[in-house]
RNA sequence: GGCGGCAUAGCCAAGUGGCUAAGGCAGAGGAUUGCAAAUCCUCGAUCCCCGGUUCGAAUCCGGGUGCCGCCUCCA
């Protein structure tokens, strides 16, 4: 079966085509750099993440760009708004490019340790003004836009598509009264290309005055056209951009390119936390760091928000992260027995049950990214070939099977990813136990097979429960025993 | 007020007309173990409610209830 997506669109799945056979070319709506990414921006990381996995599994070449918005957008179109980066700025009294350059680090940092491979581009907002006014200046030559006193608004009625992406026309905006006419505008759903205010403190030199700033549209559509061309194949981003943001970047795009924008549109569902909307001022506002520092693996989170399909309602809770990293410790202990020797041989049936279930793993996937089916493929086998005899044919079968499924789903256990707090810089509180070195397990483990040897029980049980608080798991087999970082 | 989505076991979550409703986590009992761990075996669902269509519905239609999103800057 071909690949489909559900392109918002036209509101159904369809066979995905890339417009250059072999390519895929994709915009991700990124990160505000005023604070920390919490784990709703990073569902809408993971989406894109696995999107590009996928397609690369599936043989295309990829390419991604994912913006870092470091200017602030303005508050709203009536004015007197206020820039979110600057608002952070202003208050703990920083320069608002050092805000900006530290959460962009901070940003990068989770990336890693969320297992998030990085894109191609990650072009940032204020290195790109240039590209804006020239979009801008295309978008008045075309009858798209007008200027009123140092500020650009474009002007929806000159656009009849907008409205397609979100199911909105002009008459059922209306509909609801929520917007107030504007003085400036001709039109209460014009939206700002550029505004001009001197006491900005991010601010440029454009052609409708020297002191200015653009609009919170108008940078995804020109660093999307400019590094993947007038046309390219997919967008993603939350659904709560659809309406206003995406439908303004299209209105924006086309209208100055006269050309198809994006293809296909994904918007991904936005995550709840014990049932309710994330908000700080309820108590259940989590960032990546909060949940690390909390002793959390990042494949743990990674799996916990990637599990569920992006386009349905997800309730984030820490018994649902437990049970993420209790799920990938069962697929820890499986890939580890597969490295234990084995008689030489292959078994038929077993390959191909193996192969059934890389069928159904990809089938899973190309349709519109059912993660679910997936990962329940992959638990199928599990299962199966733990209670089956493996030779070492198998066994290098399975192996290869699970490192093509940890390509595309990146949740097993890497180094990176199992990094603690230490790692990322939050152990000022002290919040993680001192986890022991790997010569450090291996002499404890030595001593404590020596005190078993002597049937020393008590001391052996208490080497085992010392490790088992500090994140490290015993077992004693036939053949000796086994350890393991928790997940 | 306008537009849209969702409701499946304790928790998470597949399944969109037809065999016994996937899979994971948690829980109970058993095998195994010095004890554990891991693994294996066994055990769990009036598919939100009411009505309808159909030989047959979790799945389609109508109504209701609940939750969520967008319509303002939030993934």
């Amino acid at each position: 079966m071909a690949i489909q997506f559900f392109n918002t669109l036209t509101g159904r799945k369809e066979p995905f085509q890339p417009l250059e056979p072999g390519r895929v070319r994709m915009y991700h709506c990124g990160p505000t750099v005023y604070d920390y990414a919490h784990i709703g921006n990073f569902r809408s990381f993971l989406l894109a993440d696995l999107l590009r996995r996928h397609l690369e599994y599936r043989g295309f070449a990829v390419t991604q760009v994912m913006n870092l918005t470091d200017v602030g957008h303005i508050r709203d179109d009536a004015d007197e708004g206020e820039d979110k980066l600057e608002a952070r700025a202003r208050r703990e009294r920083q320069d608002p490019w050092a805000l900006a350059e530290h959460y962009i680090r901070a940003f990068f940092e989770d990336l890693d340790v969320m297992g998030v491979r990085r894109a191609q581009v990650y072009p940032r907002a204020t290195e790109h003004i240039p590209d804006m006014i020239r979009q801008i200046e295309r978008l008045l030559e075309r009858g798209h836009a007008y200027v009123v006193e140092g500020a650009v608004y474009f002007d929806v009625s000159s656009f009849e598509r907008y409205g397609a992406l979100s199911g909105n026309t002009l008459e059922s905006l209306r509909a609801g009264h929520r917007i107030d006419p504007h003085p400036d505008k001709r039109n209460p759903f014009d939206f700002a290309l550029w505004k001009s205010d001197p006491h900005h403190l991010m601010k440029w030199e454009s052609p409708w005055g020297p002191h200015g700033f653009p609009g919170w549209h108008i940078e995804c559509s020109a660093m999307g056209m400019k590094y993947l061309g007038e046309s390219f194949d997919i967008h993603t981003g939350g659904e709560d951009n659809k309406f206003p943001h995406h439908e303004c970047e299209i209105a924006q795009a086309e209208g100055a390119s006269g050309r198809p924008f994006v293809r296909t549109w994904l918007h991904v569902r936005h995550l709840l936390v014990d049932g309710e909307k994330m908000a700080k001022s309820k108590g259940n506002f989590y960032t990546i760091r909060d949940l690390v520092a909390k002793g959390y693996s990042g494949r743990a989170i990674r799996h916990a928000i990637l599990s569920t399909h992006y386009r349905a309602p997800m309730n984030f809770t820490l018994d649902g992260l437990e049970a993420a990293r209790r799920t990938l410790e069962r697929i820890d202990v499986f890939r580890a027995a597969l490295a234990d020797p084995r008689p030489p041989g292959d078994t038929p049936e077993i390959e191909a049950r193996i192969e059934a279930a890389r069928a159904a793993f990809g089938a899973a996937l190309d349709d519109d990214l059912g993660i679910s089916p997936a990962l329940a493929a992959l638990h199928e086998l599990i299962g199966e070939l733990n209670k089956r005899a493996l030779r070492a044919g198998d066994a290098a079968r399975a192996r290869a099977f699970l490192a093509e499924v940890d390509d595309v789903v990146g949740l097993f256990a890497t180094p990176a990813q199992l990094r603690g707090a230490a790692e990322i810089g939050l152990t000022a509180g002290g919040t993680l136990r001192a986890a022991p070195d790997d010569a450090e397990v291996a002499r404890l483990v030595a001593e404590r097979v020596a005190a078993r040897a002597r049937r020393e029980f008590a001391r052996a049980d208490a080497i085992r429960d010392e490790l088992k608080a500090r994140g490290v798991i015993l077992e004693d087999r036939a053949d000796g025993t086994r350890w393991r970082r928790e997940g």
